[in-house]
DNA sequence: GTCTATACCCTGATAGAC
DNA sequence: GTCTATCAGGGTATAGAC
């Protein structure tokens, strides 16, 4: 495999970052191009169309998306359940680091584009089924501190609704709070399900609660 | 006040479900007004620009929110908890009637503009505080039947959360399964918060988990 | 309030030299 | 692979009669 062309690089990493900050039918070519310092000529050298740029982005989502969301979170993290909550604090690290300007790529482009663009759709599903098998794996990996009843794709595909929920209602309030509560509730219902709650009148209040503005350094081991 | 204009009216609606259906940018002034039925003389009396129609969705989208939404969950269901679920068991529906075509209008528009256009991004903000809010006001109508230490307000934005994910993973994946898993597991949530989880053992399996495959007309009552 | 006709700009895309 | 110059078209918005 031949080694890929820098410029070409850029424009796909610049056309991803555009995107997922003001979505595809608002950002130009003419804007992607000066943003990746590339002209007219390289741009319609790679791609012969805005459309195909859009395509390698997504391709491009999908690999980050294990290389540096869920891969780390795997060999990062020993314990598997919280290894889901190491995935969800990648998202909470990247608005904080994007100063909510950014939303979830896939998340951006499948409310923008799953009707009027069936290959966009599609692809956009792949992706969405790669995150929540691979979470699903960390599920598995938990053995029997979860109820063996449990659905374990449908508590992935629960995470996976909790975390673009989350980051969306953090990007339009601006706040992490929202996005804190979700996961606050999201680790009581891990907690609940292996049995282990603690009850408020067994610990001091301030360990079982979430403070509704916790600081954006906040360790999120918090959770 | 006076009688609203049928033309005004059918613009902001038509727009409404353009929007949803593929995004603000990629929707043109020209598309909405063939769907509207209105001329280009029309639509600039009404709104000086096409930004302006945009916020007169928002504003359509609140009203329909509480007219249509949360209020009927709330006057046609009289358990608070159950209210919550009459909630999701809306957008479920709306899922389904759509054809899974539509996503939801303020999660739409919340990606695709929150950086781009502060008034469209602080408007989604309060519909996402109305909407957690009037949700809240049914946690808190529960009473003693969820644990007095909880987070009403977090909880509120977590199901909220657990809302647009499960629109936006449903719509990719054109299949309501993913927003009945999420459904699913956010009902357990609830039943483990009031100490009444079912065990796998006691009861058959049929009825503690949800077919992967639900009937697309199955009764929402199910979860 | 609604109609038709039209201005005008910006967009995606192309051509052809280097 | 990259550059500059340029086009064709669709997009938003306007003018002015009715």
């Amino acid at each position: 495999m031949a080694r890929k062309s820098t410029t070409r690089d850029r424009l796909v990493r610049t056309a991803t970052e555009l995107f997922s900050r003001q979505g595809y039918g608002q950002t130009g070519v003419n804007e992607i191009m000066q943003q990746a310092r590339a002209t007219s000529g390289s741009f319609y050298h790679f791609f012969p169309a805005k459309e195909d740029l859009l395509l390698a982005v997504l391709d491009h989502v999908g690999e980050t998306l294990h290389g540096e969301v869920l891969g780390p979170a795997a060999e990062g993290t020993e314990d598997p359940i919280e290894r889901v909550f190491a995935v969800l604090a990648y998202y909470r690290r990247y608005l904080v680091d994007t100063n909510f300007a950014l939303g979830s790529p896939m998340g951006n482009l499948a409310a923008e584009l799953s009707e009027s663009h069936p290959q966009v759709r599609s692809k956009v599903s792949e992706l969405f089924a790669a995150w929540t098998a691979e979470v699903e794996a960390f599920l598995g990996e938990a053995g029997d501190r979860l109820p063996p009843d449990l659905d374990n794709t449908g508590l992935a595909e629960f995470v996976l609704s909790t975390m673009e929920g989350a980051v969306m209602q953090a990007r339009a309030r601006r706040s992490l709070a929202p996005f804190d509560a979700s996961v606050a509730q999201l680790r009581r219902y891990f907690d609940l399900l292996r049995g282990e709650d603690v009850k408020a009148d067994e610990v001091p209040a301030s360990l079982v609660s979430i403070p509704r503005k916790a600081p954006q350094n906040a360790d999120w081991r918090s959770w």
